[in-house]
DNA sequence: AACTGTGAAAACTTTCACAGCC
DNA sequence: GGCTGTGAAAGTTTTCACAGTT
């Protein structure tokens, strides 16, 4: 294999391929072309190819892809064959959707525990997962054996929760909170912001507008 | 000013930047260097300045950004200054959730309708937001002039809203469904899907582990 | 002295095009 | 004939480094 550096946008592809590859297994489609997985996910058939070059050569000269074959390679690729414990910190209007959210679970990602400081939140469950008190958050977090951590407290919140979380072992991080983080030891964040993303459609229809090549 | 083609990533930036300068504003500061928007932003000075660059000159050699001044600037290239009036298809969780969020309209995003299908969501109002039966998508879309629509529907329904709010003449999408969109008028379309960013901490969870260089 | 704006170089990503295999 | 895997070319983004300004 001998991966070097594999780019955010590459991973991101694979996601896409990944999604894809398992709606045509339920489907019990068997063979898949890198053109087909490209005009299901917005890309290009190169692309497809050159993305899964960086990992091995799973298809078949020819015929194209074998689907639970490379579905399997992916979710090994993307460290998928591990069960994913997932925690999230702030049961507001963000934490809490996310507990329900039925499509995590089907993904691999479990959310077996919630944190928030109001204390009429904690103590109880919420769609089925514990509500804590922050206070316990390093015990929970390790007992529970959780993997990545999910932020969606008040920016303000955000970065004492992601040092704690890194602290105590947590080993990656997905903010709702805008803010940058530091974290003493160096885990992975990622950021999802509602706001940052309709600014970038604002950007694209402003632009079009005003008639840019875009 | 002559703007082509501006990537993506660029635009993203232009967003943590702005808030930055918003909360510097909010502070008082007057003045803001390159070096130090990159610090807040999790980038690099040369990378502020280059994408300032493409859009004109706003910084005074020897002294940095004024922050005031940048701030409109950047909320002019985002096409900020116009108010965007925007609704949300899908009142389950995470509709709900963006209902209420409280984000948004302090960055310039209103939320003034929502949709649903199920009789018993729809007819009253969520955090004061009118929830309509989606039978009335077109009709209140037009007259309530909707720039962007957020799709918070089960991914079955995501392709049909999309197009009928294309055809409606909404401006962009920013979808919550995992599931690729195609629509007859040409819209700029954004994703945004946690279990997507999670296989991506997931995959670099991963590889550090197998001692990849990341 | 501090800091921007920008060409030029380096690094990276995408596209092309085709040999090799089914 | 259809399709992969991949080197090489084209295109894009990032970094470097420095002249120019306050």
């Amino acid at each position: 294999m001998n991966v070097r550096k594999i780019s955010d946008s590459t991973v991101r592809r694979l996601s896409l391929y990944l999604n894809q590859l398992r709606a045509l297994s339920t489907r019990g489609t068997e063979l898949v072309s890198s053109r087909e997985l490209a005009e299901g996910s917005g890309t290009t058939a190169a692309k497809v190819r050159k993305d899964l070059s960086n990992f091995g050569s799973f298809g078949k000269r020819g015929q194209g892809y074998r689907v639970d074959e490379l579905r399997e390679s992916l979710e090994q690729i993307l460290g998928l064959q591990r069960h994913w414990r997932v925690a999230v910190v702030g049961a507001g209007k963000i934490g809490t959707a996310l507990l329900g959210y039925r499509d995590l679970p089907v993904r691999g990602f479990e959310i077996v525990a919630a944190f928030d400081t109001d204390p009429d939140k904690t103590g109880r469950d919420v769609f089925g997962i514990p509500v804590y008190s922050v206070d316990e958050l390093e015990t929970r977090l390790r007992e529970d054996r959780i993997g990545i951590v999910i932020l969606a407290t008040p920016p303000a919140a955000a970065q004492e929760i992601a040092e704690r979380a890194a602290a105590a072992g947590v080993e990656g991080i997905l903010s709702f909170a805008a803010s940058n983080l530091e974290t003493e030891r160096a885990v992975p964040v990622r950021w999802m912001d509602v706001a940052l993303e309709l600014e970038g459609l604002s950007f694209l229809i402003t632009s079009d507008e005003n008639g840019e090549t875009v």
